[in-house]
DNA sequence: TGAGGTCATAGCAAAAATGTTATATAATAA
DNA sequence: TTATTATATAACATTTTTGCTATGACCTCA
């Protein structure tokens, strides 16, 4: 048991995450998203890495948001993580001020 | 005016359009996405590739379903169509039957 | 103190996405 | 028909992501 497991334990009764690279700017959100799924699943960067079928520092420089992960990736760290990846373009906000 | 333009007055009437890259197999779920963020901006791959400074034969390539964007592209399309990127990792399917 | 475990970073090579030019196809309008 | 417009494809150079191998920092626990 280790640290994140134990998040694990304490997310998992009350946590409704629902991840999404949505309000931030620099696409930390997304890094934030990737953080979420792992501790959902209460997972290292290490076992995440072997079920994505590559390294911890990949994982740990997905997180630390230094890159721009193509569908590709994103849709191992979904299976990785027992989630479904959801990819939409959602209407903007409002076009006039009433 | 155009087809898709023409489209474009049709669909922004009753349209919910939310595609995602959900439900199907191999990521043409996105592309349908795309097709769908554009045809509501009600623009041509040519002039979506300018907003996006790119090409239309870039633009088509995304709509064809022959690349993984990264999330730098998937942003730039946001930008591009008036939309909000969304990324998200949701919780799975059921683990047990009862 | 030291060992073990987790995560972050740097640097490099390989792979994939991206930008670009040049066509090709299809549909429409004149 | 011809001209025009919108979209699809191919081929190639460039850029970015990705995989990998260290290595260091930070904990916790014995």
């Amino acid at each position: 048991m280790t640290r994140v497991n134990e998040l694990h334990t304490q997310w998992m009764q009350d946590l409704e995450y629902q991840a999404a690279y949505d309000k931030p700017e620099g696409g930390f959100a997304l890094a934030s998203a990737l953080i979420e799924a792992r501790a959902s699943a209460g997972i290292t960067q290490e076992e995440l890495a072997r079920r994505m079928e590559t390294t911890q520092s990949a994982v740990a420089r997905l997180e630390g948001g230094r890159s721009q992960p193509s569908t590709r990736t994103l849709e191992k760290i979904a299976k990785a993580t027992g989630t479904r990846l959801k990819i939409s373009f959602e209407p903007n906000k409002l076009l006039k001020a009433p």
